[in-house]
DNA sequence: AGTAATTCCTATTGACATAGTAGGATTTCG
DNA sequence: CGAAATCCTACTATGTCAATAGGAATTACT
């Protein structure tokens, strides 16, 4: 029941691009530092968020990536979702459309179970947007200065 | 973020345990044949379950398993926790106490999201008892022979 | 006492996923 | 043209999952 490396990372890239954000393009390899993730590997994380279309890249020199859309847009969910593939703690709930992958579902007791627990988990990543985040984050910021 | 057929299981065997207690000792083979597992590894999972105290076990033949206590006394949450290890979203949460085991969680603006996370994963499954789950199993089984 | 039935214990295996590392092709700015 | 950056693909080491396998120990029944 772990989230990856990968789904992580992807949240923190997404919130690393929307706290440094100044309308320039952002290096891969800034991100790696201020976040101390391999560079090389942050690069195969971002690509899926740029095939995805949830960040625009400009290649070569002065290239580098930045938000697509506006903060508010990307909840974690969809974050992890993308990078995790689906959140479902069951194989037999990860179905595009919400039904059931399995023969004996209906004598299933302990798929309820998994349902609500399926349906605690979305509510809570579907719920936090980077924007929220990226506010968490400067609130943080102007208490540290303010003490 | 899957539970492991370990844990699933797990919960499987349980509220077998409970929905087919007569006081009498059940067997392994009887368990797996009913739930359609293989009854080899069934031992295995068993075997996690009766060193935690949760069943007890007679040897022999005319052996088997029969829960410790009543029904009401397993939660979910316990059986996916003894069988799966920590249910924690993040490896920095699944400390025993509540601290948080990684160096920069003070500046981790994702940590927050984890905590969440972790807050309504166990809120389902720490609120399901194996009693619930043979409540709503016998009142199924109603609904069924009566229509 | 002997045998069948059953739990108990440990080792092994094949398949797959994770978390990177590595190398180079391609594109673009200066 | 050259340096800097993204893009693309292959490889690898490690670990976990989900069993399978084989036999040792224990007990009830005849």
């Amino acid at each position: 029941m772990k989230i990856s490396t990968k789904g992580r990372y992807a949240v923190r890239v997404m919130l690393d691009l929307a706290a440094n954000n100044t309308g320039e393009y952002i290096k891969v390899k800034n991100i790696a530092e201020r976040q101390d993730i391999s560079d090389k590997y942050l690069e195969q994380i971002i690509a899926i968020l740029n095939k995805a279309g949830y960040v625009r890249s400009v290649r070569g020199a002065q290239g580098g990536y930045k938000l697509a859309k506006d903060p508010s847009k990307y909840t974690v969910g969809m974050i992890l979702r993308l990078t995790e593939g689906s959140l479902a703690p069951v194989a037999c709930l990860d179905t595009p459309d919400g039904t059931v992958d399995c023969d004996k579902c209906d004598s299933c007791e302990t798929l309820e179970v998994w349902k609500e627990l399926a349906a605690a988990i979305n509510n809570v990543v579907d719920n936090i947007t980077i924007a929220d985040l990226l506010e968490r984050q400067k609130a943080r910021l102007q208490d540290f200065y303010v003490i």
